[in-house]
DNA sequence: GTAGGGTTAG
């Protein structure tokens, strides 16, 4: 009877319901738990089916010591890709006396190989020695597997070139792990030795080498191998598409995409979720919106990966609205969106000046059931840096912590981009120096953060140590440093450090280090020499460049170069405010009366239409600035007309005719409002207002300011009686008494 | 009953 059963039972297909009857008939004939194997089956099953609770109970009922039952839920385990219990259940199986066979051990190693985890590996290594079934070749085979998950190259290496019968299988892991690890030398030259030694690559072998190739970031070579394997009359399949697909993506080489995308419709592989993935990744990446959006739509497809893509592809061609209204729909649709939608969906919003909405969609996706990872944080942490959101920036610094992601490199490196921005320079520093391998993006993000903060002296011993540390600096690198020289000013540091990083390093200088350099030289009133090093540069010089110039000139009171500057930076940027304002208080400085006109005539001459009261409030002070410096003043009355004018026409346009007389209101209102024009990004730029010693960052909300933030962080500093901190885009400046220790304009 | 290849987020 049993043993009938036992031939039905192996006969049954793998249906949840055909099991329970199974198991029904067999407690009916008092077969479990008394008998071993058809219990054991029965159990197997379960496994199978993912009925954990299920298959654990009949465990306990096997009578007789019997291996088996162990390995059938060991393997269910880790096809369900429950790792971790499967070790646990295997670590049992030994404590209860079970030797490791040849059957188990392989499974063990896969679950190693996954999670992945080098000791437990080196373990399952040694308990095969000492069980005396070393030589079996699927366990090696599957501890080469193991150690080449485990970044173990050498350790795959010494197992593999002990090995005597290498069936195709060992070849093609070895294979995959050398291109996966970069070594497409040996990972070819090996391909050839596995044909010469008469061992014939069945697909997999091919398509190993191509997914390694393309992992560890040889594209041409993925491309290659894929044309080899069809001029070998080996058949592309999905796996070997998509990873070409990606390997196209990354040299965004549309040619070759269009034609693997004919091949693919011919195939009819569209279908297939990875190819279609990736697909719609190349043409992302290759900058072809429109082509990526039909392939999507053509396909109609509701796969999440597809979706994905999607969103990372409109993301990074600047339409980031298309892109979040893209996960809206698919979430309306009921797509099971899972982290890495929602990830992208983050970095889309913290890449494009949506700090608030970042953090939003964070807190969304951990209501929703969606467990961020080691990639959300890195794309979550520029948004709290951006709006100083320190509360947010230190519960994803905890949830790190919890996770333990906390010593992933780009976890750590926006951590202490975070924390910088944040005012909160020596916690950026402690998570540096706990951080176990930092990368160029970690030295860089230190480095900023003293520069941010105006530490010169910390940046250049910091970027000192990392050349001790073999880290080698980049262009980003040196822009902080040159920035952090310039704000100290360290010209001849500076001027040693530009030519550092092009004859040191090879780095040819950008636009940026330019930049710098202009205001490392104006600073130190060496406006001519600074204007020489315009006109000499290999790039076209752009705003940052003669907005540095202009801005040494109002140092210097230099209506000269100031003009020639402002000429330039008003053609670059005609809507930009703070350039006029600039210019205007340069000729107010020089007492030059027909400051105003000239400014009036700049200003109709360009067209400006956005924000006219930043200036006009601006020349307003000036003449202000000239009556109190000569009352007597002949042109007296005419400025006074000129004034009242102005006033009229400002209140017409909805402006506040006066700066004074809004911050005077501030005590009576409401000190967490003040409201005096329309600008943005100097809202933001006031949100950030800190107290010197890094206590707890003071964010006022709803701050509208116009071109007078100045005065108005002069006029908050005063008024509080205390020094504040104030974060502008990329630097910290720190007031007291109405003066700002940078010795910039304000 | 055991071993090798898949895309999309930093």
């Amino acid at each position: 009877m049993t043993a009938a059963l036992q031939f039905l039972f192996q006969r049954l297909p793998p249906s949840l319901p055909q099991t329970q009857q199974a198991h029904a008939a067999l407690l009916k004939c008092g077969t479990v738990p008394f008998d071993t194997r058809p219990t054991a089956n029965l159990l197997a099953l379960y496994a199978h089916h993912i009925r954990l609770a299920d298959a654990a109970v009949l465990l306990r009922f096997i009578p007789r010591p019997d291996p088996f039952p162990f390995s059938a839920l060991i393997s269910a385990l880790v096809s369900a890709r429950l790792f971790s219990p499967a070790l646990a259940l295997f670590s049992s199986m030994l404590s209860l006396g079970f030797p490791p066979d040849p059957f188990v051990l392989p499974v063990a190693l896969k679950a190693c190989a996954a999670l992945p985890s080098l000791p437990i590996g080196r373990q399952l290594h040694s308990l095969s020695l000492v069980a005396g079934i070393s030589a079996d070749p699927f366990i090696n085979s599957a501890l080469v597997h193991m150690y080449l998950k485990c970044r173990a190259v050498a350790d795959a290496q010494l197992v593999f070139d002990r090995m005597t019968d290498k069936s195709v299988v060992t070849w093609s892991a070895m294979i995959a792990g050398c291109a996966t690890h970069g070594r497409v030398g040996e990972a070819l030259q090996m391909f050839k030795q596995m044909r010469t030694s008469g061992v014939q690559p069945n697909q997999i072998t091919w398509n190993g080498l191509l997914v390694g190739f393309n992992r560890s970031g040889h594209p041409q070579e993925t491309v290659l191998t894929m044309r080899r394997m069809h001029s070998e009359g080996f058949e592309m399949d999905e796996v070997c598409i998509s990873s070409t697909l990606s390997a196209v993506a990354d040299m965004e080489s549309v040619a070759i995409g269009s034609q693997i995308h004919g091949y693919v419709i011919k195939a009819g592989l569209e279908v297939n979720s990875s190819v279609l993935s990736a697909l719609v990744d190349s043409y992302g990446k290759c900058g072809r919106t429109e082509e990526m959006v039909r392939v999507f739509d053509e396909v109609g497809s509701v796969d999440v990966g597809s979706c994905n893509a999607l969103i990372a592809g409109l993301s990074r061609n600047s339409r980031a609205d298309d892109a979040l209204k893209a996960f809206k729909e698919f979430k309306a649709q009921g797509i099971e969106l899972n982290v890495v939608s929602w990830t992208s969906t983050v970095a889309c919003c913290s890449q494009n000046g949506k700090d608030m909405e970042a953090l939003e969609l964070f807190r969304e996706m951990q209501a929703a059931g969606v467990d961020p990872n080691a990639v959300t944080i890195p794309c979550l942490l520029p948004a709290c840096g951006n709006i100083a959101a320190l509360m947010q920036g230190k519960s994803a610094h905890c949830f790190s912590l919890r996770k333990g992601i906390l010593m992933d490199v780009y976890v750590g490196s926006a951590l202490v981009d975070m924390y910088a921005k944040c005012g909160r320079i020596k916690d950026a520093r402690a998570i540096f120096d706990t951080m176990k391998t930092r990368n160029v993006v970690s030295w860089n993000a230190m480095i900023a953060g003293y520069a941010m903060h105006g530490k010169a002296k910390d940046a250049i011993d910091l970027f000192l140590s990392m050349k001790r540390n073999m880290q080698k600096p980049d262009s980003i690198t040196f822009i902080s440093l040159l920035s952090a020289c310039s704000q100290a000013g360290l010209t001849e540091e500076g001027e040693r450090y530009f030519i550092e990083l092009q004859q040191e390093h090879s780095i040819i200088a950008r636009v940026e280090h330019y930049a710098c350099m202009v205001s490392l030289l104006g600073r130190a009133g060496r406006l001519n020499e600074a204007y020489d090093l315009i006109r000499k540069m290999q790039v076209e010089p752009d705003g940052c460049v003669w907005g540095a110039l202009l801005s040494s000139c109002r140092v210097h009171n230099n209506v000269r170069l100031a003009e020639i500057a402002a000429e330039k930076l008003f053609q670059l940027e005609p809507e930009n405010a703070g350039n006029y304002v600039l210019l205007s208080n340069i000729y107010a400085a020089k007492g030059m009366l027909d400051g105003v006109d000239r400014m009036r005539d700049i200003m109709k001459n360009m067209g400006v239409k956005k924000e006219p009261g930043c200036s006009w409030i601006e020349i307003k002070n000036m003449v202000h600035m000239l009556l109190a410096g000569d009352k007597s003043h002949p042109q007296m009355s005419q400025i006074a007309e000129k004034l009242e004018k102005l006033s009229v026409e400002m209140k017409r346009l909805g402006y506040h005719p006066s700066t004074d007389f809004v911050l005077q209101d501030v005590e009576e209102q409401d000190k967490e409002h003040i409201l005096c024009g329309h600008s943005e990004k100097l809202a933001v730029a006031l949100g950030l207002i800190s107290t010197p010693s890094g206590t707890p960052l003071r964010v006022i909300k709803n701050l509208r300011i116009c071109g007078d933030c100045h005065a108005a962080i002069k006029f908050i500093s005063n008024f509080e009686g205390r020094e504040i901190h104030v974060r502008d885009t990329n630097r910290f400046h720190h007031f007291k008494d109405g003066h700002c220790s940078c010795g910039d304009y304000w």
